[in-house]
DNA sequence: TATAAAGAGTACTATAATGGTACCCTATCC
DNA sequence: GGATAGGGTACCATTATAGTACTCTTTATA
């Protein structure tokens, strides 16, 4: 299966925890305890998610993390990519790597894979901290296709 | 990044060479030579998109493999399934470990989840074989949102 | 009908990615 | 100036993935 890692997962959580008191301070002691994430595990996603912009911190003795924006402007990509990098199924087509595929022969499949990633990064680019509060009330809309006639 | 497997990759590269000639039955030698793959990855590849029903087999000397539906009837979570299993970000809403969330408190973000895994599989539902051995023409079509506000 | 060619099945090894931890440094409050 | 909290980084462990090897079964044809 393709999935995003546990740790991604974890900072999720955590993110939507915080998400809960949204302008408050916290410790990375408390946000261990209050998901269920071991200390060091913890601070070390704490530390890649100011990096990634999505916290703030604050040091000494007083200090801790908080949001950096308002949870309705905190999508999933922005947390998926602050924590694994640029969201892509494939390298072929994410920008990275742009010169190395000698297969230009087959470069419908680049085209094609640029489509499948744009798409992904929509659908989790739709879905925000705020959100992730609340259950969901609308389906992220595609337009009516072969999808829905497939094998699942 | 979330990506595919390299596995998964050479798996689509090969469908899509015999794409190229729809009709005609391909020994695994021929396939591994002309995708560049080495033979013993080419034939587990090739076994399990015949379990995944992609291809078809014929066994004896004359044997070798063909697709199994017309390309165009065969999509990419087709083979990502194949090769992957289910197609899901995380096992959170995939139904297979339907119970096992004692975190029911947080399950607005299971149902966000479910949002996500929706639209990406109908995202990689949408891009066939057929297509694959063309350049794209249609970008996959999200409706219009915050997506492309959004820092990338 | 025996042989060779080709796939089926499965078990194993190696490699790489991920997850998790520990340690020392720096800032800030009281 | 000491206690508390985050910053940075390097390291080890675990797991998942990739890749290989080997034996068995099927089938065309000489």
């Amino acid at each position: 299966m393709i999935r995003i890692g546990k740790l991604t997962d974890y900072g999720i959580l955590i993110l939507t925890h915080m998400a809960q008191d949204e302008a408050r301070l916290f410790t990375a002691q408390e946000v261990s305890l209050a998901v269920g994430v071991p200390l060091p595990t913890t601070t070390k996603l704490l530390k890649t998610l100011v990096h990634g912009n999505l916290l703030d911190s604050q040091r000494g003795t007083k200090g801790g993390y908080l949001l950096a924006r308002r949870p309705d402007q905190i999508s999933m990509v922005d947390v998926v990519t602050a924590l694994e990098g640029p969201v892509g199924l494939t390298d072929c087509g994410t920008a990275q790597h742009p010169g190395d595929c000698r297969r230009s022969t087959s470069c419908a499949i680049k085209t094609n894979w640029q489509r499948i990633n744009q798409a992904v990064h929509d659908a989790l680019a739709q879905v925000t901290l705020a959100e992730m509060r609340l259950p969901a009330v609308h389906p992220i809309h595609l337009p009516a296709s072969r999808a829905n006639l497939q094998r699942v």
